[in-house]
DNA sequence: TGCTTGTAGTACGATTTCGCATTATGTTAG
DNA sequence: CTAACATAATGCGAAATCGTACTACAAGCA
């Protein structure tokens, strides 16, 4: 890799993660109190998985340590947006599901924020977001599996 | 905004936040125990900044709460990375500056980063990334803009 | 000058993150 | 079947994050 293409691999991580932590900005306006937006991430995850998952598939699928899920986790729970049943196929385990309060807040939260970003000033890049949609879901798709091989 | 781009926003955010995650491992990985990719971006913002900068200036351009910055700060200092010194036009304020020892790593975590970057397996799309680098740049502009303008 | 208000940085404490070690259950070889 | 090993989740503790309140210095004004 040369010099130049390097630089340009850096500048996009970069960029990249000032976005990032805007949008995580963006969403945590409009949620309550000790909710971040890892616990949105994780009830969006959830309302499209209705029998539930592991707290271990949750902790892959979002990248963290199994122990900081548990802790995300009984955050939802005490504040009622999952609930955590025993895993009927393997008894050392459980399953998280969103509750309709959680479908609730994921409803709002998602509501509130489009409204934020649709009334910015200046206005959202929407067009630019559309334009790069697709080479960011294959870079993203190219790091899953790098990750998958390498641990 | 009309529902098919709200999706698209939301998609947008989500992709570039996994995107960013992986970014800081990536980092991570060759950086010292307690040190992180904010702290190897203070480093990297400092060593354009020979004269230093207060950590107020450096609270706002990377985005965290002040007391923050004094907590990252120090770990920068007690490790060598960087030296605070008194700020000679304003008593109440200091000035952090990168230390020969800070930019050694700076240059090593970046080599070496760039080293796992181009032997990742599958490889990195690189092409991917330059095409979106501009948008991905305008956007981020049009972001930090609508933050200034609303606190 | 003396007073009022604003700003830089920090002490403190509640919460979160996450590595290591432990417990409980599952799986497999003999 | 049982022993040995693997895996799911958590207890615990060190460190990080960040809101609130505070101190010290600066700046504007009467």
């Amino acid at each position: 890799m040369d010099d130049d293409s390097t630089h340009n691999v850096f500048r996009f991580f970069t960029e990249v993660g000032i976005i990032a932590q805007f949008s995580a900005r963006l969403i945590e306006k409009n949620l309550p109190e000790r909710i971040t937006h890892l616990h949105f991430g994780l009830l969006g995850h959830m309302s499209r998985r209705p029998d539930g998952e592991t707290p271990l598939q949750l902790a892959y699928a979002f990248q963290v340590p199994k122990t900081s899920m548990t802790h995300m986790i009984r955050v939802l729970e005490a504040e009622g947006y999952i609930e955590i049943v025993p895993n009927p196929e393997d008894a050392r385990s459980k399953l998280a599901k969103i509750t309709p309060k959680g479908g609730e807040l994921l409803m709002q939260a998602y509501a509130k924020s489009a409204q934020d970003a649709a009334t910015m000033d200046p206005p959202l890049l929407i067009d630019q977001m559309e334009q790069c949609l697709e080479q960011l879901a294959q870079i993203r798709a190219q790091l899953d599996a790098a990750r998958d091989k390498s641990g």
